[in-house]
DNA sequence: TCCTATATTGTACACTTGTCCTAATTTAGT
DNA sequence: ACTAAATTAGGACAAGTGTACAATATAGGA
């Protein structure tokens, strides 16, 4: 039962100040990176924004490497938490909290922060083992509690079956992120699209039968 | 009725042999952003692979940006004439076409090409303008393909109920980029999903009622 | 063959990148 | 106040970036 243990790769800080610093020049790189784009992630940039020299931020992330670490373990054990949260926090019954992180997933996409951070993780893990992994382990749990929610809600689904209506499920709505949501398509699409995806996943989920 | 003109951005080349140096280059820059990612598409590498220098890359494309427009220009118009190859070829039944097409696009994620380039894409098109606009381009006519598959199918629908779908079953494909296909999951799960898409597809255009 | 536009090379430039290092300043416990 | 550790500033560095340019080589019609 290893507890995936949240490791910090910067210097450890021993003082307040330090651990201030470390959390605002998280800050700052995710905002360079989701206003800016990775190509434009550059440690000037992050220092500028976080109020420090670049000699200052490399005190604490001698590599720009750890400093990629640490940010997308911050940002993406955000959204986990947050997920966990939602499936905490809905009713009991099985097709409300089936809908209820249905909802909120696809209301996320009205968050510039989501709809400009992930396309940038993806294309990361493309060519990053380590991006790659991280985006792995936070998707594996999503679909894990997808997928749980669908055995909930149809107890005669083979295993299998229920974790590839959960992918499916996952991957329909991690692709409106390039296409509904923040500054995109207008806000009527985004009330149609979390109607559709319901319906249609309620319908696929409940229909579906054994091999 | 304008007709969007194929426009190379490359120095016109009047002899043969620098027609071939143009499509060497893009060709190799198409290599260099799949298989090591935008951020090291550097001219230098490209010149490299193209088995050229600097200097001649240069003289066909004076800056990068306009290299990179010809390049995405030329990977997303094959993308599109591939699609319209496919709604063609496909029979005379609404459904068989529109499975025809469900069909293809899920294949497609089966090549490394396609996984590996998208999310660059779309990484790319939140901060530079041009390259969201061939992008947003491409799906459009992506999505007015599969609108008129949908309408055929279900001639009950109002056009904005059929457009909402068509953008739901893009996103819903879209999104397996990240998961599906080349190297992530295993070949059961692309099935999976091409099964799965279609039924869920079709199931819900059929059923869904005017407003 | 010769000649001119085209194609190609090699080099140089100014700029940005991540990283490193030393000196100065600040912190908190004694 | 003193001190040792932690923090900060500022500058330097080599490597890599896109771009510019003059010199050379090549193509193909006259």
């Amino acid at each position: 039962m290893q507890e995936k243990k949240q490791q910090r790769h910067a210097r450890p800080a021993t003082y307040g100040k330090g651990q201030v610093r470390i959390d605002a020049i998280l800050d700052a790189a995710a905002e360079v990176l989701i206003n800016q784009g990775y190509k434009k992630m550059t440690l000037r940039q992050i220092a500028l924004r976080a109020g420090i020299t670049v000699g200052n931020l490399t005190y604490y992330y001698p590599s720009k490497e750890t400093l990629l670490k640490d940010l997308l373990e911050k940002i993406l054990s955000g959204y986990l938490e947050e997920m966990a949260r939602i499936v905490k926090a809905s009713g009991h019954i099985p097709e409300d909290r089936f809908v209820a992180v249905i909802e909120y997933l696809i209301d996320d996409l009205n968050r510039q922060r989501t709809t400009r951070f992930f396309p940038e993780l993806w294309a990361l893990s493309n060519h990053d083992e380590h991006a790659a992994e991280l985006m792995e382990d936070m998707y594996v749990a999503e679909r894990r509690a997808i997928c749980d929610l669908i055995q909930a809600i149809n107890p005669n689904l083979e295993l299998q079956q229920a974790k590839h209506l959960a992918l499916f499920v996952s991957c329909s709505i991690e692709g409106m992120t390039m296409f509904v949501g923040a500054g995109k398509q207008q806000e009527s699409a985004l009330q149609s699209m979390k109607k559709m995806a319901c319906e249609s996943f309620l319908l696929l989920i409940r229909q579906t039968s054994q091999a």
